[in-house]
RNA sequence: GCCGCGGCAGCUCAGCCUGGUUAGAGCGCCGGCCUGUGGAGCCGGUGGUCCCGGGUUCAAAUCCCGGCCGCGGCCCCA
């Protein structure tokens, strides 16, 4: 057969070794975190049917959707993110659990855009949800434990946090009768900064209050603009609640009344992570309360609150801010160099990986010159001899490779080969 | 989807503007000096569909067109 050459897909990573070491580190941190809060880890399929998304995830997501016909014509789709997935598996096998339910995933999600730094086709969201309260206590949680994650991993000037509330919008769009689908569409002109286009969109008197909010630099002028529209004022109400309940909880973070997000499930409160350094890719997490999504997806009338952090952009920042442990994974390395065949070499790097050691056995016939050199070359620590001389005698030669001491370790003692 | 820059050895790149022997360098890898002792040094070797396709030409890594991929930006998002 002529051999062929397939290149990576557009879009898409290898992870060598040195990364996956960064990245497994990384990943068990937030998973730890998310645990020791109480969130129990779930994870559902890499595709769904497309019909999922296409409910309520808004019109940007939909065009970058992956989506593909199976070989029964069933239109199938590749995860573009996790909250929709893990609102399905709640209706389908969760919700009779005890509420509120604190769930977390970390899982690859995957989008058809134009890639650039910061942004790929097939990336990683660590993310929670939790269903089953409206308080502002879940909202305050959510936010407190995203923003401690970026506050013990990066610099305290590094990172912004956003705080904003759809509600607001909303609350104002519905006084002016305006239904669900065209407040959508006024979300996501406003998060595109296109409010020229707000003004064609919407009657004259909404527009202007709309902007209004939007252009806000004080709580005072947003409370002008919605005033006499009800549920407006009690968003606004909603949002100084939790953001008085972050400030007491140390929580650094800012009012901004044009945080939008472009998924249209979004209810409430809503808040954005950047770091900045980063350039364009800038935003790191995200998330808001989404009130009506259980229902929306066929469940019970569930109110429920989540974020998304996007793994591969925090990663990027601890690396930008130099961030990443380098001994995250200490442990005693060592190359076993056998200049004889017999069963005993196996015998004796099984009793070494006992005493935790990793044990790298030489398995292609190098001399010990060049097996040394190898070991050098991998950074281990020791090198271990099994020869003629230790068979006979009933020890290994244990090499310290970064002083270069060698000693000659009994086998009934084997875990004095540590001390050499 | 749009704009800019790029793609040559495993890696980083020179050569391209001004077409012309056999396409180079450094690093890496393999080996020797050195038959049971690494890192340094010296010597040698290994290395390439010059991204793909088409065009121009006596002749293309080099010029032109298209595509693919990468990087950066816009938009949006994580």
């Amino acid at each position: 057969m002529r051999p062929v050459r397939i290149a990576r897909p557009k879009g898409t990573r290898d992870f060598e070794p040195e990364e996956m070491r960064a990245r497994r580190w990384l990943e068990e941190f937030l998973r730890e975190r998310f645990q020791s809060y109480g969130y129990e880890e779930v994870l559902t399929p890499t595709f769904e049917h497309a019909r999922l998304f296409e409910e309520k995830s808004g019109e940007e997501i939909l065009e970058e959707m992956y989506v593909f016909e199976d070989k029964k014509g069933r239109r199938l789709a590749l995860r573009p993110e996790m909250t929709a997935p893990v609102v399905r598996m709640y209706n389908d096998s969760l919700k009779t659990r005890p509420h509120p339910l604190k769930l977390c995933y970390f899982v690859n999600c995957f989008r058809y855009e134009q890639p650039q730094r910061g942004r790929w086709r097939e990336f990683w969201q660590a993310g929670v949800e939790v269903i089953g309260s409206s308080e502002p206590e879940a909202d305050v949680e959510v936010i407190e434990l995203t923003h401690g994650i970026f506050d013990d991993l990066l610099p305290s000037d590094a990172f912004e946090t956003r705080v904003g509330h759809l509600g607001i919008l909303r609350g104002l769009l519905e006084e002016h009768g305006i239904g669900e689908e065209k407040q959508n569409k006024v979300a996501h002109l406003v998060d595109k900064g296109e409010l020229d286009e707000v003004r064609e969109v919407l009657p004259e008197d909404a527009a202007e209050r709309v902007l209004q909010i939007v252009t806000a630099e004080s709580v005072d002028e947003v409370e002008e603009a919605i005033s006499g529209a009800e549920p407006a004022e009690e968003a606004l109400e909603n949002l100084l609640t939790i953001s008085d309940q972050l400030k007491e909880a140390g929580v650094d973070h800012e009012l901004d009344f044009s945080v939008a997000r472009g998924l249209d499930y979004y209810t409430g409160m809503v808040f954005e992570i950047h770091v900045p350094e980063l350039g364009g890719g800038s935003q790191c997490a995200g998330g808001g309360r989404y009130d009506t999504l259980v229902r929306d997806l066929g469940g019970p009338d569930v109110p429920a609150v989540g974020m998304a952090i996007g793994f591969d952009r925090l990663l990027m920042a601890l690396k930008v801010y130099d961030r990443i442990p380098e001994d995250a994974f200490e442990e005693t390395r060592a190359l076993l160099i056998p200049l004889v065949k017999s069963g005993k070499v196996w015998e004796v790097a099984r009793e070494l990986r006992e005493l935790g050691w990793v044990v790298d056995v030489e398995v292609s016939g190098k001399n010990i010159r060049k097996a040394l050199s190898m070991a050098d070359a991998k950074g281990y620590d020791y090198a271990v001899i099994i020869g003629e001389r230790e068979l006979e005698g009933g020890y290994i030669s244990v090499k310290n490779l970064e002083t270069g001491d060698q000693e000659e370790v009994p086998l009934d003692e084997i875990e004095r080969a540590a001390e050499v």
